[in-house]
RNA sequence: GCGCCAGUAGCUCAGCAGGAUAGAGCAACGGAUUUCUAAUCCGUAGGUCUGGGGUUCGAGUCCCUGCUGGCGUGCCA
């Protein structure tokens, strides 16, 4: 379905072309802010009016007198510099309630993105540990994204980028091989500071124990710490898995480094490299000279040891998202890798790839409040929130729904009591009832044996409030809205769109009476017009990854 | 030092790629329930959009610049 907005779009250029006026195509079609300037108002005559030589009133006036005679308009006029403010015809409303309802769960989605494949590459974080409530974030933010990317049309696609190789996965084991030796007896006097010092290593110890027991001290370190970190890395895995799946987040892809690695793409996307001669021996490392594509200075690619930077499996990897023929790749990164991404650029450049294809979105940080203080985390000490205690302290609802509300790149609170508080103090709660309580009229209205099988659609014409055509109107904003929010990689638009029409229909519950034996229907029509809310509602929250309860 | 991000009501934040009189929630104060679920609604109050320049019909939004805060700037990942 037309978004309506594009419908007017279009009658303003068929009208431009029939009075033979130039006009420059950005113009707009939006609401205005002030209902006095009608359901949609148009720049057209302000951006263009200098082509034609003409003031921009002028200008208006000579579309004003076309578009205006047209059935779909009750009103097209002209107002202050020159913008056209329509005003369209109940029965255009009517129409769309319709359609609205007869679109069921596909209403709002488009086929904008044309199936343009794109890669959303979230939360990657390291398998050392349980997933933080930074990872909770970006898996909020980027499942979101995927949902209405999709919705708009997209052939999306989720990743998670494993770290599997490397340091890090080496002091995941040492660090495990550690906790092993304590349960059986030996005393750790200093526990290296750089190891992972939660509690999980220590659970990790025991679980291994269960399964190997003592058998591990009786083969080579090698293939202990082998063993060791094949089993962290599992059980690690798992854990985040199943924290992901209680966030209602899930990937098409896990991309493993150490698969990469074995593939080979790591040597391929260095002899890329060479072969574009960007690459030198120095020092006894082999350096990329990146600073000729904007880097501030050179990198080291491989260290003198003979081992390569993370820098280079970071290459092979987004080497791979190009030649698994991408239309967009979307890095979503949390705000410490900001500095990252001028290597990642320059190497992108200097493999001849299109820049342009890559985005990268930063989620800044998050404070967890409580009681109006800071909760203080450190990885290092072990002192993280996990996302399952996140989850389990405040439901998943409403945590997606506060990390979905902040456009990305700002800074969070989060407040905890906040977020568990089951009042209108709480967001979450507020959009949600509307759609539990919507369902209990429907319910009372079946009770009272008023039912929408029986309904005429001629009689939408009661439907003649400004409030419930404010209503219709709203709900037609989500589908240019999706677009826009795929667009812009901003879903947090969607949830102040739901709290909005939330709060539309809670002001509309209060003031009219929807359920009404004696006027079976006006009844009717207003119960149609709530459907279509619910619809709505829950559609919206669908893409958020949070549920639409019947019941509160 | 350099780079990235941010600065809007007491607090937390919107502001729909430049539009008309800057919005919402919370907190504060005053009101509304024999209900269609009060997890709601109505009302009051609250602002030099960080300071300064510029671009144009028009700037919270774009450009330059100052200030403040966060982060980054490893042969760690």
């Amino acid at each position: 379905m037309l978004p309506m907005k594009d419908k007017i779009y279009s009658h303003i250029i068929k009208c431009l072309d029939q009075l033979k006026l130039k006009y420059n195509k950005d113009f707009l079609v939006e609401v205005p802010n002030n209902i006095e300037h009608g359901d949609f108002s148009t720049n057209v005559a302000l951006i263009s009016a200098k082509m034609n030589n003409l003031k921009p009133r002028k200008m208006a006036e000579k579309i004003a007198d076309t578009l205006g005679r047209k059935r779909s308009y009750r009103s097209v006029e002209i107002a202050g510099p020159g913008f056209l403010n329509f005003r369209l015809s109940n029965s255009i409303y009517h129409e769309a309630l319709v359609k609205i309802i007869k679109a069921k769960k596909t209403f709002g989605s488009s086929d904008h993105g044309r199936g343009k494949k794109v890669l959303l590459e979230f939360i990657s974080a390291n398998p050392t540990g349980p997933l933080n409530v930074v990872s909770a974030r970006a898996g909020a933010y980027g499942d979101s994204l995927y949902r209405i990317m999709t919705s708009a049309g997209f052939e999306a696609f989720r990743e998670f980028y494993v770290n599997d190789a490397g340091n890090q996965v080496a002091i995941l084991a040492e660090s495990l091989e550690l906790r092993y030796r304590e349960l059986h007896g030996e005393k750790i006097e200093d526990f290296p500071i750089e190891a992972y010092h939660g509690d999980y290593i220590k659970e990790l110890a025991a679980n291994l124990n269960t399964v190997d027991g003592s058998k591990l001290f009786h083969i080579s370190e090698e293939e202990r710490l082998e063993r060791m970190k094949n089993f962290a890395l599992d059980e690690i895995h798992k854990m985040q898995v199943e924290s992901l799946e209680k966030f209602d987040v899930q990937f098409d892809n896990w991309m493993s480094e150490k698969k990469l690695r074995q593939e080979g793409i790591l040597e391929e996307a260095l002899s890329y490299l060479a072969e574009a001669n960007c690459t030198y021996e120095k020092d006894d490392a082999i350096w990329f000279s990146s600073t000729q594509f904007g880097d501030e200075k050179d990198r080291v690619l491989i260290k003198t040891d003979g081992n390569p930077t993370y820098l280079v499996p970071d290459i092979a990897y987004h080497l791979t998202k190009y030649q698994r023929g991408f239309d967009v790749i979307i890095d979503v990164l949390g705000p410490d890798h900001h500095g990252h991404v001028a290597k990642l650029r320059a190497a992108i450049l200097a493999l001849g790839l299109n820049i342009d294809k890559l985005e990268v979105v930063y989620l800044q940080h998050i404070n967890l409040i409580q009681k109006g203080e800071v909760v203080k985390m450190s990885k290092r000490a072990g002192k993280i929130v996990t996302l399952n205690e996140l989850i389990d302290e405040v439901g998943k609802d409403a945590a997606r729904y506060f990390f979905i509300d902040r456009k990305p790149n700002a800074h969070l609170n989060f407040d905890l009591e906040l977020a568990k508080k089951k009042s209108n103090e709480n967001p979450v709660f507020y959009c949600q009832y509307a759609h539990a309580r919507i369902n209990s009229i429907l319910k009372k209205a079946k009770k009272e044996k008023i039912s929408l099988k029986e309904f005429e659609i001629k009689n939408l014409k009661k439907l003649n409030k400004n409030d419930e055509l404010s209503l219709i109107k709203k709900m037609l904003e989500l589908p240019s809205l999706l677009i826009t929010c795929a667009e812009s990689r901003e879903p947090h638009r969607l949830a102040g769109y739901v709290h909005e029409l939330a709060g539309m229909f809670h002001r509309y519950y209060a003031k009219y009476k929807i359920v009404d034996s004696n006027h079976l229907e006006l009844s009717q029509s207003r119960l149609f017009l709530i459907s279509a809310i619910k619809n709505v509602i829950a559609i919206s929250l669908d893409l958020m990854g949070i549920s639409a309860p019947n019941k509160m």
